[in-house]
DNA sequence: CATTTACCGAAGTGACCACTTCAGTATTGC
DNA sequence: GCAATACTGAAGTGGTCACTTCGGTAAATG
């Protein structure tokens, strides 16, 4: 039902965001509460929640609530969608960048 | 002097269009032109060049005029930046998701 | 030289995004 | 029970985004 697509669209959107990306790397310390993760962001409480469903759609973060506290933690999912997508392409880019770097040592030495 | 900053929240917003991760996937395999970047996309040249100026201020592509014709090619910058954030927070992942074994049980779907 | 090709620039549009405020609901502790 | 805590939901706002059209410039081509 609340089950959205995981894709690396999800993913790249959900972490072009200073604010998402901070609270992910929060997360990969420990898990938080949602005023936890709040409290050294200057935006309001809603903001903060709001960020975190976002992560929970793109499948980088889950939570659950315990009586009035939601926790969160990191989820494997949006995680391994994102390095599936950089080793997919990993090769076709050494190549690539083997040719480039070829290029440039011929043009001008480093 | 036309030197952007490169940063994760550039890289990740490029990559989080799909429009954009197409192309980044065609210059994996050889550079082309801006319409030839176009051809196989349903929108204006004019659309695919505004996604070619977010890609080479994000650090992901770069390009030259020789005559009338645009040449585009993957950089190395944007692809740096965006492996650097994943293995720096890799480790953190890992060790975190050593101890979330069950999450990843539940959230088991591709 | 005229036409086609390849791109550039400005301006507009509708959709989406990050964020806010305000008004709730449930849970915990005194 | 009452107040403080921890969120939740709805609605609004200003800004950004992807995309368009139109009009222009410059290079290749017949």
């Amino acid at each position: 039902m609340n089950r959205k697509k995981i894709d690396a669209s999800h993913v790249f959107h959900a972490l072009g965001d200073p604010t998402r990306r901070a609270i992910v790397e929060r997360l990969s310390e420990r898990p938080y509460s949602v005023s936890g993760l709040a409290t050294p962001l200057n935006i309001s409480l809603t903001a903060v929640a709001q960020h975190l469903q976002v992560l929970e759609e793109s499948g980088l973060a889950h939570s659950e609530k315990t009586g009035r506290v939601r926790t969160c933690r990191l989820n494997a999912a949006g995680l391994s969608v994102l390095e599936k997508w950089i080793r997919d392409r990993r090769s076709l880019w050494v190549r690539r960048l083997d040719r480039l770097g070829d290029a440039l040592a011929e043009s001008d030495e480093e």
